[in-house]
RNA sequence: GGUCUGAUGGCCGAGUGGCUAGGCAAAGGUCUGCAAAACCUUGUACAGCGGUUCGAAUCCGCUUCAGACCUCCA
C-alpha cells in the first residue's frame, strides 16, 4: 500500500509543508524540554505527548530518528534584569538544598511521570549544566560574527545589527519596529544597548552560586544558549525538526533562530513545530498564573479542582484527542468522557482479541489502515485516527459475538494494523489489563464462582445466580454473560 | 496598545465550498430469566450581520466575545 507522506505545519512559513528529511532515513529531531525547578504539571504533558506521537510515528514509518530534548537546569533567569536570579538557584535557597539537588530531584520526578504517560525516552536528554564549555564556544562565535558585544563582564546579542542582515522576528511574525515599541523596559539592564537585546552570557553576582568560568566573567549562560549550542553538537548544523510549546515561538526560539543563524549562517532547524497550550477555564494552564494541576495530582486525585484520580492513559488519550494545535480545555468533565472513551476501545480491542476466524470476511480491513495512515500524514491529526479506531471498535464487538466475518489473514492483518496504530503510535496502554496480568490467584476463584452461577442459571436458581453476580459487583467485579459462557472484568 | 489565533449540537472535540468525524451524555429498539455488556436507530450544530458563489458552517468584510504572545512559562 502507498502510505500517504507527511505534512507537518510549519511556523516559519505559516503553512503545512511536506516533510523531506535532510539525510533519510535520518531525521533529526530537537525539542525544549522542562526547567526542571517544579513539579512537572498538565500543561508539561502536552509537548512531551505531541512530540512522542511524532517521534513514535517517524520511527514507525522506518526513519532512523535522532530525538533530543533537553533538560534545562541552569540559566533560566527569573527576570531579564542584572540582579535576575537563576530559577534553580532561587529554589534552592528557600529550600536549603544544593541547587544541583534540586535540579535533579525535579528531572526524576519529570522522568516518571513521563514513563507514566508512556511518553518514550529521547535518544538524548542533554543536560544545559552539563553543556557549558559547548555554550562558551557557541558565544565565542556569535562574537567573531561581529553580532555580539560585551558589557561589563556580560555578553549581549546585538539584535539591531542581526536585524540589517537577517529579520530578527520571521518565526513569531514580528518586525523589529513592532519589538522596539513593544517591549516594556524593566529594571537593570543598563548594561545593555537595547532593551531587546538578549543575554548571551551573564556575569555572576557575588552572591551567585551556579557559576562557571568564561572568557569574559565568572557567570553562566544566557538562557537561549543552551538550545543552539546542544542542538548543533547533537544534530549538526542543519537537522530537521524543532519543537516546542507555542508560548516558547517569542522570545526564545526567535532568540534561538537568531543565534544559530548569527553563528553559522544560516538557519538550523527546517521545520519548526509548535503545540498549542492546555487551558483551564479558558485560560492557559501555567506556571505564571498558578492555575497548573501538577500530573501526581491528576493521577492521585489530590486537588481542589478533581472530581476524581485519572489514570495517565486517560491523561494521553485526553490529549491525543485534541488536535495539537489547537487548545485543549481542561474540566473533571472532558476528563471522564475521555476515560469511559478509552475504556471502551480498550475493550474493544480486547474484543478483537478473542475473535475467531471464519471463511469470508464481511469487514474491508484495508480501511482502518488506510483512515490511520491518512489522518496521521495530515499534520498528525490524532484525533481523526481515533476516529477511525472507534468506528472499528464496532467491527470488533460484531465480529466477537459472531455478526460479522472475518478471515485468518485479515484477522492477523488487522491486529497488526491496531497493534501499530493504538499502542505503537499513539501509544496507548491497556492499563486494566497489565493490572490483572501476571499469575493472579483472582481468576481462577471467580471462574469457580461463575461456574458455579452458570449450574444454578442452568437449574432456573436465579436467585443464587443473582446471589453471586451481586457479590462479585459489590467486591468490584462486573460480570457479562456472554451467549454461551460468561467474561468478567474488574471495574 | 502591537502581533496573532479562535468562536462547532447538552459537554469535549475533528473537519470541510455541495458527500455521517468520533467520544461522553440523552432517547428508542434488539438480545437477556432480570441486569450488565454488546449491537441498531435518533440529534440536522457550526457566534451575529452583510457579501462572493448555482451552493458557505467552510472564502471575504464588519461586529461581538474569548484566548495567546509582547516578562519566566510546555
Amino acid at each position: 500500500m502507498e502510505t500517504p507522506k507527511l505534512s507537518l505545519y510549519n511556523t516559519l512559513t505559516r503553512a503545512k509543508e511536506l516533510f523531506e528529511p535532510i539525510n533519510p532515513p535520518h531525521v533529526g529531531m530537537y525539542v525544549c524540554g522542562p526547567t526542571v525547578y517544579g513539579d512537572p504539571h498538565l500543561g508539561h504533558a502536552r509537548p512531551a505527548i505531541t512530540f512522542d506521537l511524532l517521534f513514535r510515528y517517524l520511527r514507525a514509518e522506518g526513519y532512523k530518528v535522532r530525538y533530543v530534548r533537553n533538560i534545562t537546569d541552569v540559566g533560566h533567569l527569573e527576570h531579564d534584569a542584572d540582579e535576575g536570579e537563576d530559577k534553580i538557584e532561587k529554589k534552592a535557597r528557600l529550600e536549603q538544598l544544593e541547587p544541583m539537588e534540586i535540579a535533579h530531584y525535579y528531572t526524576e520526578r519529570y522522568r516518571h511521570a513521563m514513563e507514566s504517560l508512556n511518553v518514550l525516552s529521547p535518544s538524548i536528554e542533554p543536560h544545559a549544566s552539563g553543556h557549558i564549555i559547548e555554550q562558551i564556544e557557541f558565544v565565542k562565535k556569535i562574537i567573531d560574527a561581529g553580532f555580539a558585544y560585551e558589557s561589563n563582564g556580560s555578553i549581549y546579542f546585538d539584535v539591531e545589527k542581526y536585524n540589517k542582515e537577517y529579520h530578527y522576528g520571521r518565526l513569531s511574525g514580528r518586525n523589529l519596529d513592532d519589538i522596539v515599541t513593544n517591549t516594556r523596559s524593566l529594571d537593570g539592564q543598563d548594561d545593555k544597548r537595547h532593551s531587546y537585546d538578549f543575554a548571551l552570557w551573564k556575569k555572576a553576582s557575588p552572591e551567585h552560586i551556579m557559576r562557571w568560568p568564561s572568557p569574559w566573567s565568572d557567570g553562566f549562560p544566557g538562557w537561549h544558549m543552551e538550545c543552539s549550542a546542544m542542538s548543533t553538537k547533537y544534530l549538526g548544523e542543519r537537522f530537521d525538526i524543532h519543537g516546542g510549546g507555542m508560548d516558547l515561538m517569542f522570545p526564545h526560539h526567535e532568540c534561538e533562530i537568531a543565534q544559530s543563524t548569527a553563528a553559522l549562517k544560516h538557519d538550523s532547524a527546517r521545520y519548526w513545530v509548535h503545540n498549542n497550550m492546555i487551558t483551564i477555564n479558558g485560560q492557559k494552564m501555567g506556571k505564571s498564573l498558578g492555575n497548573f494541576i501538577t500530573l501526581e495530582e491528576l493521577f492521585t486525585g489530590t486537588h481542589k479542582l478533581l472530581a476524581q484520580a485519572y489514570s495517565p492513559m486517560t491523561i494521553r488519550f485526553f490529549i491525543l484527542q485534541a488536535h495539537y494545535r489547537s487548545t485543549l480545555d481542561f474540566s473533571n468533565e472532558a476528563l471522564q468522557a475521555a476515560e469511559k472513551g478509552l475504556d471502551r476501545l480498550m475493550k474493544g480491542i480486547e474484543a478483537l482479541g478473542k475473535v475467531k476466524p471464519a471463511d469470508r470476511s464481511t469487514v474491508d480491513v484495508a480501511d482502518l489502515a488506510a483512515r490511520c495512515e491518512a489522518a496521521m500524514a495530515d499534520d498528525l491529526n490524532s484525533p481523526m485516527v481515533i476516529s477511525a479506531l472507534f468506528d472499528w471498535v464496532r467491527h470488533f464487538n460484531s465480529l466477537a459475538e459472531g455478526q460479522q466475518t472475518i478471515t485468518a489473514e485479515d484477522l492477523a492483518t488487522l491486529r497488526a494494523t491496531v497493534n501499530r496504530w493504538a499502542f505503537d503510535i499513539l501509544g496507548l496502554r491497556d492499563e486494566k489489563q497489565a493490572q490483572t496480568a501476571g499469575g493472579d490467584m483472582l481468576t481462577p476463584l471467580v471462574n469457580m464462582l461463575l461456574d458455579m452461577r452458570m449450574e444454578a442459571k442452568v437449574a432456573k436458581n436465579w436467585a443464587l445466580s443473582d446471589h453471586i453476580r451481586d457479590e462479585l459487583t459489590k467486591i468490584g467485579i462486573r460480570v457479562k454473560d456472554r451467549k454461551d459462557g460468561y467474561d468478567w472484568e474488574i471495574e
